[in-house]
DNA sequence: AGAGTTAGGAACCGAATGGTACAAAACACA
DNA sequence: TGTGTTTTGTACCATTCGGTTCCTAACTCT
């Protein structure tokens, strides 16, 4: 009983979490970040707290989405092994970052270095985190390992997974990326 | 024949690097940065440029100190194989990490993902890289790697490298380290 | 001691920062 | 057709941003 929104917040939120991504948290300035989300600073204060609480709010739907779609992909015996997910998922990351223009990286791991939003941020972050290396664990044991040797090697694969992510964000040739993925196969057991 | 500076250059540079290192460029304000190099405006825009011509050089001193001193021991031959000399590099980050309040990450790792700095920062950043890459892949052909072989593994080591900074700055476990670790031992071709 | 030169520090600059206040506009409902 | 409610946009806010100006202090050399 009142004016309507004349925004999809949902989709403000998306293009806030695109800039977020590609320049982090104080590089985004209001103004582009109003930009972004095509509203004006009214509807901005209105419709959400602040600019933090904004930043809590995409790395939510960062964890929902992109994160939560990556560990499905980890888990769906569709899609082969558990090995195979895995290097299949790798694949796909190394293909992203060689397209020329994507250097968006992984906006988990961008924020992980950003170190912006305070503890509240931080909790979320390593949330997303543990949540990554759990997608990684059971994709192994799904191979047949034994609980402790998946985590292990779910450790070593997400460390490999942040580095290639450091690495496309940095600008990566396709022979680079060929050469992590050979060492992400060894950590695998597949001998090449 | 005038009056002479009462600061040295070299340990505010310094000063200046552990602050950007820590919160990257943007986040380091200007007053943030004259506090921590303990000087003021006036000797500040005498001595130097400006903030980003600053940022530049403090990453030519990491360049030079930090990569510089990384590259020197994973090629010295009385650190042992040049297998032994990848796992001591590992080890020391791992137990860097696990200290209590030490989340600095590395300053290349954190600068890539920043992306601050203009096309000079990025291209000191990508020489950087290959150096740290070139002293995998040299430490490899001390153990009797071919050169394309040391390479690949090189380049994968160089990744879990990034990965494991980048989980150290986001606050690295003890057995979390000790599983990263593991798996580049299964890269250099150690089974365990 | 005096001249010449450079460092230091404070005042100042316009622009941009994140955020607020408020009036006008647009709707739902009676 | 009002009436009440919410959104929207604009004007405004203090603060901070990176950077400049300029005067004084401190030094070296003759």
């Amino acid at each position: 009983m009142a004016r309507p929104r004349e925004f999809d917040a949902d989709e403000a939120l998306e293009k806030a979490m695109e800039l977020f991504w590609d320049v982090g948290y104080d590089e985004a300035s209001l103004s582009e970040l109003l930009g972004a989300m095509a509203i004006t600073k009214g509807s901005f204060y209105k419709a959400f707290q602040d600019k933090q609480s904004v930043y809590l709010a995409t790395l939510d739907r960062y964890n929902d989405q992109v994160v939560g779609n990556t560990v499905a992909f980890l888990g769906d015996p569709a899609e082969g092994t558990g090995g195979d997910r895995i290097l299949a998922l790798f694949g796909r990351i190394a293909d992203l970052a060689q397209k020329e223009g994507d250097r968006l990286g992984c906006f988990l791991c961008n924020a992980l270095v950003d170190k912006a939003g305070g503890s509240e941020a931080e909790a979320k972050l390593q949330a997303m985190t543990r949540r990554l290396e759990n997608g990684f664990c059971r994709a192994l044991q799904d191979d047949g390992l034994e609980e402790t040797d998946a985590r292990g090697t779910a450790r070593g694969i997400l460390t490999a997974y942040f580095g290639l992510r450091v690495l496309g964000r940095a600008g990566l040739s396709a022979d680079m990326a060929a050469d992590c993925i050979r060492q992400v196969e060894r950590m695998l057991g597949r001998v090449r």
